[in-house]
DNA sequence: CGATTTTGACCGGCGC
DNA sequence: GCGCCGGTCAAAATCG
C-alpha cells in the first residue's frame, strides 16, 4: 500500500499540468461547478477506498503492538497523512493546532502541514458556521407556517455565505465517510442534471455545518460535494484513523 | 422506539 | 410583479 500511495501522489502530480490539489480530491469553482474541461480525473472508487482502508487498518495493528514497527516510511506518511487531511475534513481542520495537541514537532510536520493544507475556501467571508441559519429560519418558520420553512436558512440577511469548499470524487457511491455523521433533510432535483441533489446536516448538537451532494451533469461517475461551515467538535473518525499515523509520526520526530 | 430518510410544500432571492 | 429556482422544513415512512 505504501507504493499505492506513492503511486497516487506522483501520479497525480506528474500527469497533471495544472496546479490543483491533487489527491484525492479537486477543488472546483464553486458556485457554479464548472470545472476546467482539461481537469485530471479524480482517483478511482478503488484506489480511493484503498488508501482509506490502508490507513486505518494497517498501523492500527501495528500501534496494538507495543513499539510500533514502522510499516510506514516518513515520505509515504507524510503523503498519507497529506491525502488524508483534505479528504477526512476538507475545509476544517486545523492541522497545527491538532500536531501540536498531539504533541508531534518534529522536523517532518511543517512539510506535512503545508502539503495538508485544505484546498482553498471557494467563498468565505463573514459568519462562520456555528448557530446561524437554522436561528433565524426557526422563528420565521414557525411564526409563518406549520409546514415547510422555506429558504428562511439564509433568511435573516442576504445570503449567509459560510466557508464554502467543494471538491469532486470519482466513486458510485454519492456519500463517502468522512469520518463525521450526517443527516439528510432534502433532495432536489436540480436544472441541467438528471441527479438529484441531496442535502445534508451534520448531527452533532451544536454544529451546524451541511453539505450537499450532486452528480456531476457532464460526468455522472463524479461526486460533487459541497461542504459549508466549520464542525466545531471533534471527529471521532478522524481521530481514530489519524491516531496510529500520529503515533507513528510521534515515533519517528525522536529521531 | 429512536434515528434517519423521503417527499411535497413553502419561502426568499433573483432575473426578466 | 411574476415566475423560476434553490434551499429548508416537517410529517410520514422507513430503518436498525
Amino acid at each position: 500500500m505504501d507504493s499505492m500511495e506513492n503511486q497516487q501522489l506522483q501520479g497525480d502530480e506528474s500527469s497533471s499540468s495544472h496546479a490543483l490539489p491533487s489527491f484525492p480530491y479537486f477543488a472546483v469553482p464553486s458556485p457554479p461547478y464548472a470545472p476546467p474541461p482539461s481537469l485530471p480525473l479524480p482517483p478511482s472508487d478503488d484506489q480511493h477506498s484503498t488508501l482509506i482502508t490502508a490507513l486505518r487498518q494497517q498501523p492500527l495493528s501495528a500501534c496494538n503492538n507495543d513499539d510500533l514497527p514502522l510499516q510506514l516510511g516518513p515520505d509515504q506518511l507524510a503523503a498519507a497523512a497529506a491525502a488524508l487531511a483534505p479528504m477526512v475534513l476538507p475545509p476544517m481542520v486545523d492541522w497545527s493546532a491538532l500536531l501540536q495537541q498531539a504533541s508531534l514537532m518534529g522536523p517532518l510536520v511543517p512539510g506535512l502541514l503545508q502539503q495538508a493544507a485544505p484546498l482553498e475556501p471557494l467563498d468565505q467571508s463573514g459568519e462562520n458556521d456555528g448557530g446561524d441559519a437554522g436561528s433565524s429560519s426557526s422563528s420565521k418558520e414557525k411564526a409563518a407556517k406549520g409546514g415547510g420553512g422555506g429558504a428562511a436558512g439564509r433568511s435573516g440577511k442576504k445570503k449567509a455565505s459560510r466557508p464554502r469548499f467543494a471538491f469532486q470524487t470519482r466513486s458510485v457511491n454519492d456519500i463517502l465517510d468522512d469520518g463525521y455523521r450526517w443527516r439528510k433533510y432534502g433532495q432536489k432535483a436540480v436544472k441541467n442534471s438528471e441527479h438529484p441533489r441531496s442535502y445534508y446536516r451534520c448531527t452533532h448538537h451544536t454544529c451546524n455545518v451541511k453539505k450537499q451532494v450532486q452528480r456531476l451533469a457532464k460526468d455522472t461517475s463524479i461526486v460533487v460535494t459541497t461542504y459549508e461551515g466549520v464542525h466545531n467538535h471533534p471527529c471521532e473518525k478522524l481521530m481514530e484513523a489519524l491516531s496510529p499515523i500520529l503515533k507513528q509520526l510521534q515515533f519517528l520526530s525522536q529521531f
